[in-house]
DNA sequence: CCCACTTTCGACCAGAGTGGTCAGTTATCA
DNA sequence: TGATAACTGACCACTCTGGTCGAAAGTGGG
């Protein structure tokens, strides 16, 4: 038994996968391994019990599916495609990784605030040998915007080190307050033209502030 | 009845009050309002079943209490001193609010923690009488690092309000990895000396940054 | 059309855990 | 000492849990 069950998940259409992946994660991801509920799961997926446990022996063995899941996923759609990045500046890098994130995102979203929630946890609710594969995985998506970018342009009277650091932190902090905007503010056609002002203005100020 | 409750648990000794408050904080932070356990409560506290509902007449009597000590604690340690802070430069007022929020911290870390997972959650979980106070109270500590701040020693060549923004962004993003290395790395004596170097040189290159 | 096989269903199960009660024990203090 | 306040934990009815299983429905080859 045992994996033979997941053959059978397999072997489903995708978008029905697609969908019972989705209830999981995101109800894993809202409550945790121990206190998600499998009724729940196969509430918001539309489907039976039976059917989750014909192809799935247990909640744990879906647990694992998902992680599992998880990795190959962002390692095929996300860090794989992160690592034939040439050489460039820190700003367009971090336009390039934005892009990737976003195109994967939008194939598979609620597997980044799975493995995002995940990585927060206490260890005792990951697997061991899927913990240490995903801690690695997170290690190098941090590491791209720091290695192997050109760091010719940059004002000198700082560390290139420092400079990329800080610049990381703006960066973020704009992002983090773009989507905390789009979150409470349905947001109207017109909106789009104002917005990409505010990027390209918000990019002439990085520059001004962090290149020669 | 109801109110009447309360008063018995106000003539408890601070102690037995904080722990049981922490307690109940720890849990519903974890949980949220549905899932978390009165039992789990109980145990992590050290006290009886029987003793908790003496003093609280239920569960949802228990939390909204611990919401309306939060929002006054909040406003009396914390938010109620920011208002009573002098017009000065950003870094300045910035290191100022931290060390208000750390000394309040010190006193009821769990209050903070609470606020904060509290502010996110779908408001279905938080009565909207106490919902509206504390959006108001998070506002204001928002404001806080963009009213009545000195602006003439920055930099001209970008207007102060972006400037603003930006120096908040990169000094939250130290912020949260100093709190990270923390986390992670169990610190000796000897590393604080190197950490104050570290926060010095970094308050100097963000006077390079944003300043004249 | 039948048949063998795979897939899906949902009623059902024993057990765990829930918020809350209450008769009884202990602490307090006049 | 006695009256009252504070506290205990066994107990309750109830909900929900992860998982099972016999039956029904789908599937495709002959």
């Amino acid at each position: 038994m045992g994996v033979l069950l997941r053959q059978s998940f397999e072997k489903l259409p995708d978008s029905l996968k697609h969908t019972i992946r989705n209830a999981a994660y995101r109800v894993f991801t809202d409550e945790g391994f121990s206190k998600a509920s499998t009724n729940h799961i196969i509430t918001i997926a539309g489907i039976s019990k039976g059917g989750l446990f014909y192809h799935f022996q247990s909640k744990e063995d879906l647990y694992r599916y998902l992680i599992d899941y998880a990795l190959a996923f962002i390692e095929k759609h996300y860090i794989g495609r992160l690592r034939h990045l040439e050489r460039t500046d820190f700003i367009t890098r971090y336009r390039e990784v934005a892009a990737i994130k976003h195109e994967a995102m939008q194939k598979e979203s609620h597997v980044f605030t799975f493995l995002a929630t995940l990585h927060l946890k206490r260890p005792q609710e990951i697997p061991s040998e899927q913990s240490a594969r995903m801690h690695s995985l997170m290690q190098e998506s941090e590491d791209i915007l720091t290695k192997d970018i050109d760091t010719s342009m940059l004002r000198e009277d700082i560390q290139p080190g420092y400079l990329l650091k800080y610049m990381n932190y703006v960066m973020d902090g704009y992002k983090n307050d773009l989507q905390k905007h789009y979150r409470s503010h349905d947001f109207g056609e017109e909106d789009f033209q104002k917005d990409f002002e505010d990027y390209e203005r918000f990019l002439q100020h990085m520059k001004k502030l962090f290149y020669k």
